[in-house]
DNA sequence: CAGTCTACTGAGCGGTCGCTTAGGATCTCC
DNA sequence: GGAGATCCTAAGCGACCGCTCAGTAGACTG
């Protein structure tokens, strides 16, 4: 379905740094984790990570811009599968991969969403412009459907944050050895999502 | 309605520093914030924290204990008002207070909801038991009310996570200068409930 | 084979961390 | 009015922080 998330970033030291910083990140928090830390999960001394990155922050906005872009490449190939068959099902998509997609990559989801005050502020701005792409996806999906009178929908804005806030909590609270997988929580949300639309069948 | 929250909390230098605390927890997370910054808003120097409270994590253990019973409280509160006038106004009362409880009280919810991780273990088992009594709550009455017919839920263990995760999700997006109320924000996470469950009218 | 570049190690710099301690100020109780 | 308890400050301990840098090993280039 969507490609590795961390295909834009260079194999070799680069990816095992990134990718050991989101575990470090999401489990004790950007400023629980030591640069040391990383470098060792990495494979290597701590010095060797300033050859790859910048700074700690500049591998937290690296994390943040693959991760984000990864996250709006699944809902536009979403809709794109979905077609123009009709606003409930392009919002089942949406919400189904929206859904999905935050429990495959719970651990990345994590320290994008309750790291980021780490950025610098100029980064954290980048950042904030693919988050607010992605909301929009869903609102205005949510707002067409509502206008052709497929949705009854009093609250536009407000239940695309519901929405949008369910599907990413599952980041939360998802463990993978759970008796869910991913698919059958993107299932049960899309389900749950059109009764929240008011679409009648859900 | 709910008492303050910091009641149990002795007035004066405990509770500042608790309050301090959890201003600072929420904004740069446990290990963004040090125990002089916390005593220095508090109004006292890094020292005088020990008086009060064994460790740093011993402070964060008080806040979790002292919300956690806030939340719970405010949950029987609404289900004792509610009375037994069939499940559907029980579980709208109950998903009311709820994320009405988590807009007025972001800033706590979001440390309660972060920050656990960094409890010692034997803390964070009885504050794990506190969470699953108020996840219990919820569950018991979706579940009834599935048993009653007056509900139409094929998942009630999944249904009744997603209504808890929609919920406590409004303290990582709530903003006070944001265009809803908490009380608006009940209201409409309510109605959204009663559609999840599938009642008909919502 | 000399020269250059890249990736890395190990040591270490200045600073901050959680927490302790000595000692002072203020209050209560007998 | 002395004894003890309570709450606080200022100083500082050892550990760890992000990050730098001199030096090295190996690969590539002419």
């Amino acid at each position: 379905m969507t490609e590795d998330m961390w295909a834009a970033v260079p194999p070799g030291s680069p990816r095992r740094l990134l990718t050991a910083a989101v575990d470090a990140f999401a489990g004790v928090g950007y400023h629980g984790t030591s640069t040391r830390h990383i470098a060792a999960a990495a494979g290597m001394s701590a010095g060797a990570l300033y050859v790859h990155y910048r700074t700690k922050a500049d591998l937290l906005f690296q994390i943040a811009l693959a991760v984000h872009e990864s996250v709006l490449a699944a809902l536009r190939d979403a809709l794109a599968a979905a077609g123009g068959e009709g606003h409930a099902p392009r919002v089942r998509a949406l919400v189904y991969a929206f859904a999905g997609w935050h429990a495959r990559h719970h651990l990345a989801a994590r320290v994008i969403q309750n790291e980021l005050g780490a950025l610098e502020p100029e980064h954290a701005e980048r950042i904030a412009g693919l988050r607010r792409t992605v909301r929009a996806l869903l609102r205005d999906e949510i707002r067409a459907g509502a206008a052709a009178g497929e949705f009854d929908v009093a609250d536009v804005e407000g239940t695309a944050r519901a929405l949008a806030s369910l599907a990413i909590d599952v980041c939360r609270w998802y463990r993978p050895e759970g008796p869910r997988t991913p698919e059958e929580i993107g299932a049960l949300y899309a389900h749950l999502a059109l009764r929240m639309l008011g679409t009648g069948n859900g």
